[in-house]
DNA sequence: ACTGTAACCTGCAGGC
DNA sequence: TGCCTGCAGGTTACAG
């Protein structure tokens, strides 16, 4: 599911809802993507952060309880009236009598809780890029992390490094904003100038309308996003180019389903 | 150290 | 209706 701008709108929603709670029980499913849950017992939320994708809450006696929603991962409020769901991952009892849960079908999220700050057992997260909407994005640094590598600029913004919480999306999004190629494999430095302000807009922009709901995506509070009735290219393949006309091609990169315009993205 | 690929899961839509 | 295939907001392990 969710890419930066969703994990950013659960996260408003989340943190007053359960800054000063402490957590007084726990349960989680077996697997070690949330067997480790049940170890916020006792802490209290101090604050609901977020790195990319990652939600980062932190506790207290410096801890940290980290969420990743993977593809499917929804956080809510438990309704103890609602029948058994068998994808709730993991539960958690508040000291007001409340509940947090993380529902997720797929099981590609993941939880742990860790010391803070101690991000060694989630690679990712441990080599994270910078923020996108914060000034550590910068793009003379962006242009050079981009050509460190020769894979294709699509990949190399699907991987978290040049900049964080950029996915599926949201790089097909820029990328067709920006007039860039996404098979592309030498951005120039007004490319990836380009690049820069597309992602900072598209994110932008998303956020602003609570994310992009295709399927399972919901905020904290359980709505959809409104980004799904703006989106210019993802999803688009087949469908005429909203800059020029032309019939928007779908390519798989990085076993990825990538749409993309022939005139306006050309290679190079 | 980097790169490409398979693996991890389940549900759903579409074709026959 | 039922079966099969392909597809889906992501990350990680592993082989070369």
């Amino acid at each position: 599911m969710p890419e930066l701008p969703e994990v950013e709108t659960i996260r408003r929603q989340l943190e007053p809802r359960i800054t000063g709670r402490t957590i007084v029980a726990a349960t989680a499913h077996p697997s070690p993507k949330f067997a480790t849950a049940p170890d916020a017992i006792t802490h209290r939320f101090e604050s609901v952060g977020r790195r990319g994708k990652y939600l980062i809450a932190r506790l207290d006696r410096d801890r940290e309880l980290i969420v990743h929603l993977g593809m499917t991962g929804v956080l809510r409020i438990a309704d103890p009236d609602a029948p058994t769901d068998p994808y709730v991952r993991a539960h958690w009892t508040l000291d007001d009598g409340s509940a947090l849960e993380f529902r997720d079908v797929r099981r590609f999220g993941r939880i742990a809780v860790l010391p803070a700050g101690e991000y060694r057992s989630l690679p990712t997260l441990h080599a994270l890029g910078p923020e996108p909407l914060s000034d550590e994005f910068e793009p003379r640094a962006f242009h050079a992390a981009l050509r460190a590598s020769t894979r294709p600029v699509k990949t190399q913004l699907m991987s978290q490094r040049p900049v964080a919480g950029v996915g599926n999306i949201y790089a097909d999004e820029a990328l067709w904003r920006a007039g860039v190629h996404p098979a592309a494999r030498r951005t120039t430095r007004p490319q990836s100038d380009r690049i820069h302000t597309a992602v900072r807009a598209v994110l932008t922009e998303a956020i602003a309308r609570n994310g992009t709901t295709l399927r399972d995506y919901r905020t904290f509070d359980g709505d959809t996003g409104t980004n799904q009735h703006h989106l210019e290219c993802y999803g688009r393949a087949g469908s005429p180019c909203l800059r020029c006309g032309s019939e928007l091609r779908r390519s798989v990169i990085d076993q990825r389903g990538t749409t993309w315009c022939p005139q306006c993205q050309r290679r190079r």
